[in-house]
DNA sequence: CTGAAAGCGCTTACAG
DNA sequence: CTGAAAGCGCTTACAG
């Protein structure tokens, strides 16, 4: 049954102002009338409407999370939804509900649907687009970009180093002993897999033992299924190549790789070594497991939560961007040891 | 900015009613008054305020989906992330919004949120409390149970027929030429995990090779890393069992036991078969790729929607419950040969 | 400490 | 075809 405030009130002998004032604990109410309401409100189950709340006080207590994918996975993405699982448990601890909505193209519908129910703020993941941008400002409501493809002025991101991943990577590889590796690149268009790259090839460019265009190759899309047929396609020509080590810039595209790698009998390491970028669940359980930059998504999801919740409290947000360091996992994939 | 209708009407020269009705799309309406107004909401960029239609109309086409789980992962679960998937998809499509929450234990908290938030309806994903139900019930909001850890009388439970599959999975093992199997039982407390159970061992002694109790084990939890450390534990004893294949009732624990089985250099399939039960992304990732019993998270989150969809809207709903035929998938870890 | 009144931004009959 | 009025369920000053 849905009561009302003014059923409670009937109830308890009271006014609606004072329900009102016991349900919210603001204002003074004596003792007796307290109980009288907590005692009506207990035997009706009565559930204070929501809406007609957040009506007056212009507040709803919901965030909208927009995951802009083509395709699926959407909640289940092996990297956003860990981002998704950290905002999802940071909000309910401050009693914010989160509409979770996706968006397959270039399109304002998502955004407006959740400005049409009046989201108190918005955290946007992975693609980011103009028209949803401006559709947002316009409107005037706090937002935060998570991972975004593209830095955008003005926009709060929250991002890895990822160019200080890829370094890392590098370094990794080369101390093992790694000169002659081979790089499987995500779409050069997202920021990430863009600045994984130019790091990697930097410090191999500081090492003297820069990375030929040939030995780079660039799957159409950051999945498993793309890792695989690249390698696949590659194979004659990374043979030829005698890589010994392989970087992708993210774990998908390593894992589908590793996966071809296996179905031709390679031995991973010891013939050849392979590291990916993210750290997903998979990479750890993944035989052999991947050795990988971690990033911390339940971090950037935990921040991405708090500084929204600050934005909309009004309240001072010190950086404009915030940038998280990745860490080199080693696993059994890079072996750990040195490779003649 | 947030313009009311009253804005609308004032600039558009009418009334607010008048401006409500071409909003909605209902009553009469003078082409010019509409057209006028039209261009006012456009150059404004107004979005009708959600809350306030929610309140008149007593409906805010928004649904709540609650995820019973005691740790993370939640919205990136391999198997509850899938069905959360589809249901965000099919939800988007017939224009609903939707809450996505968790709660980690015995709490009546995050229903009592969506109740206050006035949701049309709620879908409850895994473990079912009968104290959450009867909050539920108690507030005669339409609700619908997808793969519950039990069945509930009166409750329209989304289910997929697991004692079958355990038949088709022991059916496709004992084919092969496999008598003597080993069993990973993940929690028999939760329904799908027992029947699966259930069903393979009815086959079983159908087939006049009965499951010793010696040759099950029962990882603590349905995950990789129970799958993992049971088989570790169960080592010695599995190898004195000279058991030729393995049946775990979930993909996680089987692939679990698949990684340990590797790092002891044991041959799958030619060794030891391996199959398990979901079709999670990574059984087909996994190298070996794994065999499996699959299970349409999609389609089950998609009927789940579109069952509660009609509860909304009081139309007939024929079926009570909802039960999906699983699906024999064969990959490399039972190679699909005679295995002597 | 408490109640009556106004108002949050819409929709819905009801007159006209 | 259109506008004034009431009402959805609350909160918030304002008197008292």
């Amino acid at each position: 049954m849905e009561y009302t405030i003014k059923e409670i009130a009937l109830r308890a002998g009271v006014s609606k102002s004072t329900v009102s004032r016991v349900i919210s604990d603001k204002g003074y109410t004596s003792l007796e009338a307290r109980e009288k309401v907590l005692q009506v409100i207990q035997e009706l189950k009565y559930k204070p409407n929501a809406l007609a709340r957040a009506m007056v006080s212009q507040r709803t207590y919901n965030i909208g999370v927009l995951i802009y994918r083509r395709h699926h996975p959407i909640a289940s993405h092996p990297f956003y939804g860990k981002i998704l699982d950290a905002i999802l448990t940071s909000a309910a601890r401050l009693n914010y509900s989160v509409f979770v909505t996706t968006d397959h193209e270039m399109s304002v519908r998502s955004s407006d649907f959740m400005l049409e129910k009046r989201v108190d703020g918005l955290i946007l993941i992975s693609r980011l687009q103009q028209n949803v941008i401006e559709n947002i400002q316009n409107f005037g409501v706090p937002y935060i970009m998570v991972n975004g493809s593209t830095d955008v002025d003005g926009v709060i991101h929250i991002v890895g180093r990822d160019e200080e991943g890829g370094r890392k990577a590098a370094d990794h590889l080369t101390s093992l002993g790694h000169r002659n590796i081979y790089v499987l690149a995500g779409p050069q268009t997202h920021r990430s897999h863009h600045l994984r790259l130019k790091g990697f090839r930097h410090y191999m460019e500081h090492q003297e033992t820069p990375l030929a265009a040939s030995s780079i190759a660039y799957p159409g899309a950051s999945t498993f299924e793309e890792g695989y047929s690249t390698m696949q396609k590659q194979w004659d020509h990374f043979r030829s190549g005698k890589y010994s080590a392989i970087f992708a810039t993210n774990d998908m595209i390593a894992l589908g790789a590793m996966k071809f790698l296996l179905e031709q009998s390679v031995r991973i390491p010891e013939q050849v070594a392979v590291m990916g970028f993210d750290d997903i669940d998979f990479a750890a359980m993944f035989s052999p497991s991947l050795t990988t930059i971690r990033v911390n998504m339940e971090e950037m999801g935990t921040q991405a939560f708090t500084m929204l919740d600050r934005l909309i409290r009004k309240e001072q947000v010190a950086e404009s961007n915030m940038e998280f360091e990745p860490e080199l996992i080693v696993r059994q994939s890079t072996g750990g040891k040195h490779l003649g």
